[in-house]
DNA sequence: TAAGTTTGATAGTATTACTATCAAATAAAT
DNA sequence: ATTTATTTGATAGTAATACTATCAAACTTA
């Protein structure tokens, strides 16, 4: 009897809905952990189904293939920050708190954990941050977007893009600047671990505090809100 | 007798030297083309090698594979814009203008045109906006940073962390500043082409002067300069 | 308890990502 | 001018990848 929140995605993510099935839940859990530890690149449908004790055949009923699986994870996440800036937000009528609180819940979406006991958040985090760009950077996104595979990206931009023109109505560029705040999160928390030359930022463990100043600093700035510094 | 700008790479790049013979300029030239015609994971060096009526044996006596040449081709890329921006900016004093110039040409590389005729730069920078980001994000990032693979990135990355602080010494967030600035070239030209949801520019052809002023709205805002604006 | 659905087991194919070998062509050195 | 060295092409081969197909066993639902 978990509590279970309602992740919706576009069923044309999956052959057969993960979500509905033991081995669905499966693939989706130890898909994640083995990205995670090989990486995306030399992440197969072979390996996974070794390590889950299951067959290739089993996981390809699932989905067409491994970009098919990102996809859906990414879809996931997005959907997962989507309703945790909900929560967040839900009685919050400042729109300045509000975009404070988008990007702490973007920064510490790892923390957070719901009864979704076949994801592991903190690993698809990780995931998101090394390998999310993969998900539309190829030959297909015109026809992924099409089918709208990137739907719950865009309506989480949208959203945020309402809240900056809440700020400033005559902001000129609301989505580019809530897109850029979500790419940024990621990216440098992961030069912070891989490429320190080219951010200011650190990070230690999973502790993104300097993320979070940075991003505040970047999207107050963009909106001449006062930057609070004080860190 | 080609004028012929000198372009130095990391030797831990290739195998052998692709600029040194002719079958290495081939192999750069193609790879290029044909990257960017099917995308980078349906590239590989046996197609290449058909479409360049040579043999795969041979290109793998020059890259060790499509990953490293990829690294190549980015390395080469950004090498490149140094060049320009800094024949650009070498008579300018004023960092404001140095970061106008900065930000033309980020957005316009692609239609400069040096002499180096193996490589057609209008359609790297296609690459590099699709496919870049794949260069460093792998599993092998930390030995290859290591190695120096990328280095032309971050010192470019450097160069115009210094212009930032020259412009106001006290900005916190130099180099956040300058790798936000090109990440944000290469990925609005892609949202504005594939995902147009999730920016507010716009481009037609290969024309992105909505990129440059976007680009310089973002930095000069985030530096406290007034922004033109007038477009 | 019969019918339907899902999974496992196995097999098979085309392509990918290489490595190895050797002869032919080309370039460099004497 | 000819030996020597280097580069390329041609071919072959192997292990892994990215699938598809088939059929029986297990499990669920009616």
């Amino acid at each position: 009897m978990a509590i279970g929140i309602q992740i919706t995605l576009n069923e044309r993510l999956f052959l057969r809905d993960p979500q509905n099935t033991v081995l669905g839940k499966k693939i989706i859990k130890h898909s994640i952990l083995l990205i995670d530890e090989i990486g995306f690149e030399a992440f197969t449908f072979k390996k996974l189904a070794i390590q889950m004790s299951s067959t290739e055949a089993s996981v390809y009923r699932y989905f067409e293939n491994k970009h098919m699986l990102l996809l859906y994870l990414v879809s996931w996440f997005w959907e997962w920050v989507t309703y945790l800036i909900d929560i967040h937000t839900m009685n919050i009528s400042d729109p300045v708190q509000k975009l404070k609180i988008i990007i702490s819940t973007l920064v510490f979406a790892s923390k957070e954990n719901p009864s979704v006991e076949y994801v592991n958040e903190s690993v698809l985090h990780r995931i998101m941050i090394a390998e999310g760009a993969k998900a539309y950077h190829t030959k297909a996104v015109d026809d992924e977007n099409q089918d709208g595979l990137f739907l719950n990206y865009q309506h989480l931009v949208d959203k945020v893009a309402q809240v900056v023109l809440s700020i400033r109505p005559n902001f000129p560029y609301p989505r580019t600047l809530a897109s850029n705040l979500f790419e940024m999160a990621n990216n440098h928390i992961y030069f912070a671990l891989h490429l320190p030359h080219i951010t200011d930022v650190h990070v230690q463990g999973e502790s993104y505090d300097e993320v979070e100043s940075m991003l505040e600093y970047f999207g107050f700035t963009m909106l001449g809100l006062p930057t609070s510094d004080t860190r």
